[in-house]
DNA sequence: GACGGCATACCGACCAGTTGGTATGTCACT
DNA sequence: AGTGACATACCAACTGGTCGGTATGCCGTC
């Protein structure tokens, strides 16, 4: 059924490219044939796989999803065992990945939903499947979070999945202004900071009336290797 | 010096184009016949005020610099007297800017990078110019705020301001893809509810172990004709 | 096991329209 | 008569997309 030429058909390899291509310059400005050389295969075969270009930009969006998706499924965030810890240790994982050049690390469809959202709507509802979906896999670790610290809120664990995505996505930007990815990591610790406070945790960053005068040196300190001691209370309440 | 026609010329028209057509379809997708049409004029004067499109959008992206600039220095959340206020009354400013059609009040610099930053530096400088230069608007009310509250953190003033622009762009990615900017709206939510917790604000917003049950209910009411009961405090600036 | 029939995967020349950009001209002021 | 502010006409390169063709695999039939 599905075993056509070998290894690596040209469906796929114009699926990755799109990816790389997309990244670094925007959709509308990557052109059929740019991509086909980027590929290695021809026209004809780009035509073949795909009705056009536009049918090409949902695929290349499901398969980010689903690259993104294997690569979250798989890291090592969901090991720990009380929720939250959880929730942050995918903020740490988030930050880790801010590592090489810009476009190795920043978001297709976030990039391809400016570009078309009003536009394209097939792609622009793509892309907000692929954002949303990932938010998705957030919201029962933040909901068991909020179970397991008893916190009773005015806001909903799928709002703050999706409002950590969006902190991401504009980090991501503020990324692609200043040309490096530090500005990005700032904001994911102003992100994490914000989930800590949320749950109450007292961590060693933001205290008031103290004066401590340490803070400004262990700024990056809490993420590389950060691991709260444990829990603070298995015990639930509600 | 520069009363050339009249009241607006072409130049003006090309950049006023520029600024609701890019926001529209992104920049790549923007054809320079396009905006020569949507502007009233023809390529003539179009090549003739710029020298290629590269150029218009720098000054677009300068022009929208200006033009943000207006608007927030003639906005009302200036005339709080406490500082803290100041920088709440901002995101106030930002959610309630959040109104009619997506390209109306989304952002031109964070579209605009997204597409340019590894192909066109000048824009990318441009897009750069207008965020961190917004955003240096905001530090000394932050920094006066810390000062105020007797804030000791591991945070700076610079990169909250930062934080707070990366929230609202990735808000525009959200609603762009969700198509509607109750999602953008619940962000900046959770960015007012952060600052005040930076700040120990005791709102009726996050409490834990309270189980207060009407949290629920009045999930968007602060932010409706929201006002502080008032300044807490006349105090001195610097 | 050779056969024709048919589908899939891919090739690459070609097309019409659009792209950013140019060359030249006009015209009102100064 | 020169200059700034446009307009008109035009172009070469590129755009997304088409189309006839080929190579190869799988199939049931004889």
């Amino acid at each position: 059924m599905s075993r056509p030429t070998a290894k690596t058909d040209a469906r796929t390899k114009l699926l990755e490219a799109a990816l790389s291509v997309i990244r670094t310059k925007g959709y509308s400005a990557t052109s059929v044939d740019e991509l086909c050389a980027a590929a290695g295969v021809t026209k004809g075969a780009f035509f073949h796989h795909f009705k056009g270009k536009a049918e090409l930009g949902v695929a290349a969006a499901d398969h980010w999803s689903e690259m993104t998706g294997a690569l979250f499924a798989a890291a090592p965030y969901h090991d720990h065992a009380d929720a939250l810890e959880r929730v942050l240790a995918y903020v740490d994982f988030r930050k880790g990945l801010l590592r090489g050049p810009l476009p190795d690390f920043t978001c297709l469809v976030g990039t391809m939903v400016q570009e078309t959202y009003e536009t394209a709507p097939a792609i622009r509802d793509a892309c907000k499947r692929s954002i949303t979906g990932h938010a998705a896999t957030l919201e029962a670790d933040i909901e068991a979070a909020m179970r397991e610290r008893s916190i009773a809120a005015d806001w909903t664990a799928k709002s703050l999945a999706l409002h950590m995505q969006a902190v991401i996505q504009g980090a991501f930007i503020l990324a692609k202004a200043t040309g490096g990815a530090k500005i990005a990591a700032d904001s994911i610790d102003h992100l994490r900071r914000y989930i800590e406070m949320l749950f109450g945790v007292e961590s060693g960053q933001t205290k008031r009336m103290e004066t401590r005068r340490e803070a400004d040196q262990d700024h990056r300190a809490h993420l590389v290797g950060r691991r709260d001691p444990g829990p603070r209370r298995t015990g639930r309440r509600r």
